[in-house]
DNA sequence: CGGGATCCGGACGGATACTG
DNA sequence: CAGTATCCGTCCGGATCCCG
């Protein structure tokens, strides 16, 4: 699972330098958003902070998910060392998922990130609703 | 700026309170998500905490970006609520592009993101190139 | 059951040319 | 300077088939 963000330039970092901040703030987090930015990461990682779950168990739990991309989505997390895997060597055999320490402790930022979506989403919602209404940027 | 992620199913919300925990912290952060996790929107956001800028700044500020995607960022920013749009009409014209309240207030929750980002990013990488080294995955 | 392999449409995003 | 319009390649992500 190659990130979809190929590569923010070094120029931007630079910048955000000269701009007075922490690039830390501004590039680094464009490179984790590259990694939980995608369609399910997040999703799954938040349905597994309730411990372990099967591959199936997800793909019911997510409900609109393809194989396919579920199985990207945990390799990926698998890859960055946030999720286990686990193989029962079984009949039928079974896989299992879970989060590392790692990977539980990204649920607290993005809890953060969580409060500040519900917090807000009426007003975006509103602000979008509105922009689209009167399209004064076609020239009032 | 249609969001990358069309629709995440109500079948995950649902299954997220049957898995016990509130469904905000994992069905509308994907929709925040979908909204600041393409590649540009987060760093243009932390670009203008320091203050306004002009268009032709922030493009060389950020180096890599083409005028194209720079003006669909801001205007989805803009549509959401998180960035106002002020053009002079001057000779040559100037516009100005500045956060909000609620935009700045995205700073907020984005900067622990960041930080998280910062402490682990080592590791991160680390257990990727372990990962990419011995693939133990193609059965061990 | 838990995937891998393949095909394919569509969205994302860059390059370029043109405008006011 | 600050865009808009267009073309076009890439890659994301779904559907389907197959395997151990």
């Amino acid at each position: 699972m190659k990130p979809r963000h190929k590569n923010v330039p070094e120029q931007a970092l630079l910048a955000a330098v000269a701009a007075g901040h922490d690039p830390n703030n501004c590039t680094v987090v464009s490179d984790v958003l590259a990694r939980i930015g995608d369609k399910w990461t997040v999703l799954v990682v938040m349905l597994l902070q309730n411990g372990p779950r099967r591959f199936n168990e997800l793909k019911r739990m997510i409900g609109g998910i393809s194989q396919r991309m579920l199985t990207l989505t945990l390799r990926g997390l698998e890859r960055d060392g946030l999720v286990t895997r686990t193989v029962y060597p079984t009949v039928p055999p079974r896989v299992d998922y879970a989060l590392t320490d790692l990977g539980r402790s990204l649920g607290e930022p993005v809890r953060h990130l969580g409060a500040w979506a519900n917090a807000n989403a009426a007003t975006i919602m509103e602000a979008r609703r509105i922009f689209d209404t009167d399209i004064q940027h076609l020239d009032g």
